[in-house]
DNA sequence: GAAAATATGTGTTATAAAACATTTTTTTTA
DNA sequence: TAAAAAAAATGTTTTATAACACATATTTTC
């Protein structure tokens, strides 16, 4: 029999009030629950790899992953990250294509994975549901569109300071209300932004500097949230 | 009465046995058919711009459309190049936003507009057609995610030579079997391949003189193929 | 707890590509 | 068809950022 742990994470991607699966009736989400496993992956474990098969709907319960695609030479961008109660791999598993990146877990992570014919089966049959799922695609399309404009136009400091707002966003803070709830190597900073580690080195100790932020070892403080901003809006 | 050329337009989106809606029922047709409006536009005009709010679905009859975003100081990138049997402007319409980007003809273009609340209605109760419209859309958003790579990490000539070939991808050949069927302005090309005019203009004489292309105006021809996939696939 | 491996930090050099400046050609307009 | 405007072409300079090199922490492993 599975583990209790597993069952609550699944339930509480069904049953919690902001996930696009909380308005399936009673029987639809059975057949989900019915048809899904949970993993485990411990910090830097591998979720999947470019190339690989989809066979299901992940769901993240709990942890951090980031989803980053292979470039020239083998240079790592990091495409997205992923928060609980977020969706992995779902562009392949729709596009019905092997996965055109690669995912890892950034800390121990719990996944809930849905397998995909039951799935089909609901969305079939529930095309409010199959709505849901294309409006968050479609927001997600609008992010990746607006991420290459930023990537490829702004200079080093303003897509640092866009990566870190996007952390602040995705990750919230924590209780002090100013350091970034995620701790990324400068490595992951770097690929996230595209640039090399030393330049994210460099410009986060500028940014300290100016008191834009503060920094102890992995974790990030955001000092003055609306000059972050500024920095990052002029490019 | 409409013109019998805006029927044909749509007519021909709802009917060609590629269109996603070619398998809808005879009602269901009709119910889109009922709610339709066709324009077209004129080289250089604009479709929409970047704010405005969706009414309905674009479908794409005849013509070329690119759509892009305005970046840092005003600079264009273009996102994507639609040709005939495409949607244009459907993620906007599909996350509820106001469009991201703007879209303007790059020819003479007929468009089909399916009214938004009838599509919607179709939608809901058909889940094959949104699934396969979800299918289309994931698979634009993988294309968005290796773009974004591409841009951000390949060298100029590389993304050059990448352009090249998506223009290939995206219109084909003439008759002759090398000449690109899309003749856009060098700035285009630019804001295609994320670099300056000048630039653009440089490197393609550069594609001339290694016989990778020929250049004749606007008109570009392909002379080695495989040479210039190995140019993009090299960064 | 020493050794090795990995991550972080900093200065220097090299270079790809933007920015700038003109000139020439083509297209549009009057 | 002349004049104006726009697009294309090309040379030169500047600059942002990668690449490289090395020093110093910090973490992992045996």
């Amino acid at each position: 029999m599975a583990s209790k742990h597993n069952d609550i994470a699944c339930d509480y991607f069904l049953n919690n009030p902001t996930s696009i699966f909380y308005p399936l009736s009673e029987e639809e989400k059975k057949e989900l629950f019915n048809n899904h496993v949970c993993t485990v992956y411990k910090k830097g474990e591998i979720i999947f790899k470019e190339g690989d098969k989809p066979t299901g709907l992940i769901c993240l319960s709990s942890g951090k992953v980031k989803i980053f695609k292979e470039g020239v030479g083998g240079r790592e961008q990091i495409v997205r990250m992923s928060s609980p109660l977020g969706f992995i791999g779902y562009r392949a598993l729709f596009a019905e294509q092997n996965y055109s990146g690669s995912a890892v877990a950034l800390e121990d992570s719990v996944v809930c994975i849905l397998e995909k014919e039951a799935l089909y089966k609901v969305m079939r049959s529930n095309a409010d549901l199959t709505m849901r799922m294309m409006k968050k695609m479609a927001n997600e399309l609008g992010i990746s569109n607006t991420r290459t404009v930023s990537l490829t136009q702004k200079h080093i400091r303003g897509r640092l300071a866009e990566s870190l707002l996007l952390l602040v966003d995705t990750y919230g803070l924590e209780e002090d209300g100013k350091t970034i709830r995620a701790y990324l190597s400068r490595e992951d900073l770097a690929n996230l932004s595209n640039m090399t580690t030393s330049n994210a080195i460099r410009t986060l100790s500028t940014f300290a500097s100016e008191n834009l932020i503060s920094i102890d070892g992995r974790k990030i403080g955001i000092l003055d949230m609306k000059k972050l901003e500024r920095v990052s809006d002029m490019g």
